[in-house]
DNA sequence: GCCACCATGTAAACAGTTACATGATTAG
DNA sequence: CTAATCATGTAACTGTTTACATGGTGGC
């Protein structure tokens, strides 16, 4: 079984939208597909070298910033079939790893203070990622009608929402817990 | 920045527990940790050398059933040291990556069908799975006086619960939403 | 006889991350 | 003068997944 390169999908598919150089697409990943599928310059050159070679891209040279060289990037019709048929086979599984619930798994094994410290630092991080996607909603729901894109875009930031809601809220369980097993063993 | 192998932690930490074949750490992932932290045998047979070479585990040879050959790994006073200390380290960030967002982001590009079907077909998944985890729930709670370990067990199972949860809650909502559209564009 | 399960590993391909390398422009 | 931003890429490494390869035991 090939697996196929995503990421390359990514890549047209926010080439569809409009052409942009490599440069552009790395900031597009990073504040809208990125926070569910991230990708670094690393991939994203090698990445649009290989489609232009697959004639699902096209480059072409222009001027950027006062006379320096950039490469523009647009999706040819070949990458546009391409992403349809992409489009309609069915997602693979998601694939997720938290290395926070692999070290709670052996958190009898560390001082409790410890795993309050790590939900408590983790309930930080997601309550300003939270705060982050809050903002992105009500823009979008600002523009909901301009375009069909901007409900799709919706769905995903939802989803991010519920997600990220889910996380607060199971902190605040596992801290409960683990005050309640402390005072147990305290008393 | 070096990375060190997770994974190879992972084995320790089970390897604490009890005694183990590779084959055994195989389904002990599949049903505990695997859920937020996969591992085949592809990763486990090579990282056990790893391990075994450096001092961290032991391996003896032993009769499995009826005098096949397996070798039991049994971690080290050094091997529960570096557990310890991997388990100081605070976690690095989760990373998700999740297709089906991706080919929503997208999701005007296709037919609107296309888009309901993948996002049934990922609410199915997870109900399955939530019954699995609920499952766990029931047993870990039945048991959580008779071992430190149940609670972080617990915990960690509480997170998936939620996660799931807010999956399903997602699908319902962006299922709504998009009914709503259709309804919309179809009068 | 066949399938599931026990048991161990290797090899190749692929994906992803990090570091390295270069260089111009613009705003403070 | 310095930091940020624009702009493009390569190289090395690590981690993960998949396929290949082998073979015995036990139940149906």
């Amino acid at each position: 079984m090939k697996r196929e390169n995503i990421t390359a999908y990514a890549i047209l598919g926010l080439l569809h939208h409009e052409p942009m150089t490599g440069y552009d697409l790395k900031k597009r990943f990073e504040n809208t597909i990125g926070h569910f599928w991230p990708a670094g310059f690393g991939q994203i050159y090698p990445a649009l070298g290989g489609l232009a070679r697959e004639g699902l891209i096209a480059g072409r040279a222009e001027e950027g910033k006062t006379g320096l060289a950039k490469t523009v990037y647009t999706l040819t019709e070949a990458g546009r079939a391409a992403l349809q048929r992409w489009l309609a086979v069915p997602a693979a599984k998601e694939h997720v790893r938290y290395e926070i619930l692999l070290k709670l798994f052996f958190g009898a094994l560390a001082p409790p203070e410890q795993n309050v410290q790590t939900i408590r630092e983790f309930r930080r991080r997601y309550e300003r990622a939270l705060a982050v996607l809050d903002g992105f909603e009500a823009d979008l729901r600002r523009v909901l009608n301009e375009s069909e894109d901007h409900l799709y875009y919706l769905l995903t930031v939802r989803f991010g929402q519920r997600v990220y809601g889910a996380y607060l809220a199971w902190a605040d369980e596992a801290l409960a817990l683990l005050a309640g097993r402390n005072k147990e063993t305290g008393a």
